[in-house]
DNA sequence: TTAGCATATGCGCATATCCATATATGAGGT
DNA sequence: ACCTCATATATGGATATGCGCATATGCTAA
């Protein structure tokens, strides 16, 4: 687990974005993250199937659908990364249309 | 500043290497790098323009030799996840031998 | 000015990354 | 069985990245 390989996995936008939204929400599933991000499915979840992979998030099956969430089995210097970014108050406003969109969705 | 752009600065073993030194020692010019981590003069130069031009490193010309240092103006949380390298004990072993290496050029 | 060390950059190549599109798998309902 | 929704993956093409090598620039000293 090399820091380096670690950050690459935060390198692109579309997965910060759906990092933080599972981590803000505690677990949510690929349709989910698609209407809140506002991309394809077929993009959201290659993207997720990396950090899978990476071993960031688990997933589990739930019906059809499957529920993503951030892996309890993280470095600690990994996971405080997570938390810094989650409890940034400068980065939640860079982010507000996502949650918006992912609550108004959650209503419905 | 978007946060996947910074986490790419991050991304590269040999950029995190020369950031991570740098923070560690307060400042190192190039030829300190290119020798601690054993790679060559044109790689170290070329990370360390983009860490420069990205505004994570600053560099100031100390006659004919350039030393570089970590920005004092970082977003908050960003320099969070520096100090969370430095300080990250687990990962002070995988950068040991950079260490050792610079230190024994300084005796020299 | 010339020599020589320190640093930066141009170029070509190999590889990696990201995307859109189309298609495949999986689960549940009828 | 079928159909439909949810999710995953394969393919191909555009772009980006990292590297080695060679060369350019910057500085100092003589």
């Amino acid at each position: 687990m090399l820091p380096a390989q670690c950050f690459k996995m935060l390198s692109d936008e579309t997965r910060i974005r759906c990092l933080l939204l599972i981590a803000r929400e505690e677990g949510l599933c690929v349709s989910e993250l698609t209407q809140a991000l506002a991309e394809s499915q077929p993009k959201i979840s290659r993207h997720l199937a990396q950090l899978r992979q990476f071993g960031v998030l688990v997933d589990k099956r739930e019906g059809a659908r499957v529920r993503y969430s951030v892996s309890t089995e993280l470095p600690g210097w990994f996971k405080k990364v997570i938390n810094g970014l989650k409890e940034s108050n400068c980065l939640k406003a860079q982010y507000r249309e996502d949650i918006e969109r992912l609550h108004a969705i959650q209503q419905g």
